[in-house]
DNA sequence: GAGTGGTCTAGACCACCGG
DNA sequence: CGGTGGTCTAGACCACTCT
């Protein structure tokens, strides 16, 4: 009751979802058009109607379609808001979401430290519990980009070494600590330039900043990863998509 | 098969779901510690497993719980980071926000012009469909907070008048129009301080501002606003609650 | 009234994790 | 292995919108 694609195991629901968006994004639905109703679209599928709801659901939640009962489902434009912005949803590193691109890490700074308070609260650690301190400057096709500024708790990221700094620190939790994410906390703002960031960011004192402060989970709900990562105002921006559901 | 509470309509799984927020808040379920699991909890309320999923599911989707197969539910930390910060998910406007304080309108600018291609596209609406203009400053507590500059579909927001702006327009939209909000796409960054921040918003030409750009859709996908919002960069923040679901 | 999406059920089987 | 949460079913009834 369930496909394999490639090695990856795909529920009935995603695999709804997936060749509903690739109506979609073809244009056998066009925007503003109305979908077949949910018991067709079972029909066709040859699934229950919850389980075909909850590949519309997924969609409607992306921001795709529009559901309204009594009347039925439509397409949305997905218009001029699917640009290269950073999505809140993504949880890869930089490295992931500009793999095109020609990634360059430069290291600044890179210790173990005990936690302040601050740290500890945020990490549910103890003052002894001692944590990583990252400071690198991501440099996209030979211009800085963004500064980050991170603590990984040493006890869950063990093992971090200067060399995973130069490529994705992700990548390294992911693929050789087989560490799942679960999730995060972000806070975005804005600020004014301090000298790190004028030196590194090739700014000056009056350049605005754009910054994302963030507290990151594993899948177990263990926060391990406190950071902020800040970016010149004319170099990056983040895009949400909100969606009231039913109703 | 539903309640009514004050009037207000509950689904079961809204019920349980309110029921669970209140023993986690209360402490009843402490932090770190394990919730009954899916079949003793469904057999307590009465209801389908189905049902009561449903229930954890949106309060995984907060932030409050985390499940995890094989294993069971567990209540995380809400921590510091429920604070005042603007939430995304939040469609009432800054009166409904902050009706505990003292919230005033200056108009800056009320008209109606006819959209540029940039509205035209992003409002879906041709050239000679107009729009109204709105430039207001939002004050709280006597400082001046938000310069809003928005233009609204006049042939969706009709009979928009002066008097609507000084208090709430989304109070007009729900309220006397009655319409629904189904969402919006929003976009942060960062920006440099132009002549109206300037004047408006008691800086100079060196503060950082923080801006969100927005199109908000009806609940019928039809897109009624494109607005920007600025601020100083020290007097706002968002926060974002992202939690990946299942695997 | 006809047709839409939303909720809910009672049960089945599966995937995952721990001991 | 037992117990957890995840998926899925085949149907029922409800809430809503439009004609």
């Amino acid at each position: 009751m369930s496909v394999w694609i490639r090695g990856i195991h795909l529920n009935k629901y995603e695999e709804i979802a997936n060749e509903l968006r690739r109506r979609i994004s073809e244009g056998e639905y066009a925007e503003g058009e109305i979908l077949p109703d949910q018991m067709k679209l079972a029909k066709e599928f040859d699934v229950s109607r919850m389980t075909l709801k909850k590949a519309i659901d997924m969609i409607a939640m992306e921001g795709l379609i529009f559901k309204k009962r009594g009347v039925g489902t439509f397409v949305l434009k997905s218009s001029l808001w699917n640009n290269g912005d950073s999505k809140f949803d993504d949880y890869n590193g930089l490295t992931e979401q500009f793999g095109h691109r020609r990634i360059v890490s430069k290291k600044i700074n890179f210790d173990i430290v005990f936690p302040d308070e601050k740290l500890q609260s945020l990490l549910m650690i103890g003052a002894s519990n001692p944590v990583y301190h990252v400071q690198r400057l991501r440099i996209i096709d030979d211009k800085p980009y963004i500064l980050e500024d991170s603590y990984f708790v040493a006890s869950i990221i063990t093992q971090l070494k200067a060399e995973h700094l130069d490529g994705s620190i992700y990548g390294y939790i992911r693929d050789e600590l087989d560490l799942k994410i679960g999730g995060a906390y972000r806070k975005i703002h804005a600020d004014v330039a301090n000298g790190l960031d004028i030196k590194e960011l090739n700014c000056d004192v009056h350049t605005p900043i754009l910054e994302v402060e963030q507290v990151v989970y594993l899948d177990n709900g263990t926060p391990f990863e406190y950071s902020t990562s800040r970016n010149r105002f004319d170099t990056r921006s983040y895009t949400i998509t909100d969606i009231i559901g039913n109703h």
